[in-house]
DNA sequence: CGAGTTTGACCCGCGC
DNA sequence: GCGCGGGTCAAACTCG
């Protein structure tokens, strides 16, 4: 345990913000399940959301969460738990990689094309056990140099960053 | 060896 | 009632 290799400047840390280019990163509509892709342009114009998220990695980056609370347990045998308590963040980024790191560990566990879109869309999940957050990144079908990624949920244990 | 990744197949909900 | 679509899981393979 004695100092053996003790980097006091060379933490990975640094790499979470060189990772993300804020300039590049714009904030992306997300109405229930409509985006208004030409409005859509317009906002990311001159319209910078301040909205504050549960993670410590949009920053001053901006994202449209939509948090729905609903707790309903029903013990009547049945556990289905499909209440929206998953709160959903789109982000906007311009970048030709999609694959880059927010601080957490994500498992790919789908890739399907999107109609009307030449481009796949790939289904990412938390790699931690108990934290079912998902993640979803596509790239726009209008402008593939920017890719659109969807978090879903919130992680239930710390960020390893 | 392990984890992560890959692709196909399967499942369910909803529409008509 | 059946079909389609979207979404998910699982097995197998690969890489480190
Ligand atoms: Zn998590």
């Amino acid at each position: 345990m004695s100092g053996d290799n003790t980097k006091p400047s060379d933490s990975p840390e640094s790499d979470f913000t060189k990772q993300w280019p804020s300039e590049l990163s714009e904030y992306l509509n997300l109405d229930d399940d409509q985006w208004s892709y030409d409005d859509l342009d317009s906002f990311v114009s001159g319209h910078v959301f301040s909205h504050k998220t549960e993670a410590n990695e949009v920053g001053e980056l901006g994202g449209s969460s939509t948090h729905h609370e609903e707790f309903s347990i029903r013990d009547d045998g049945n556990e289905h738990e499909k209440k929206e308590v998953r709160d959903r963040v789109a982000f906007k980024t311009k970048s030709e990689i999609e694959i880059m790191d927010d601080g957490f560990k994500w498992r790919k566990y789908g890739k399907k094309m999107v109609k009307n879109s030449p481009n796949p869309r790939n289904y990412y999940r938390c790699s931690v056990e108990g934290c079912s957050v998902k993640k979803v990144v596509e790239r726009d079908k209008d402008d593939p140099r920017y890719v659109i990624t969807t978090y879903v949920g919130t992680h239930t244990h710390p960020s390893y960053n």
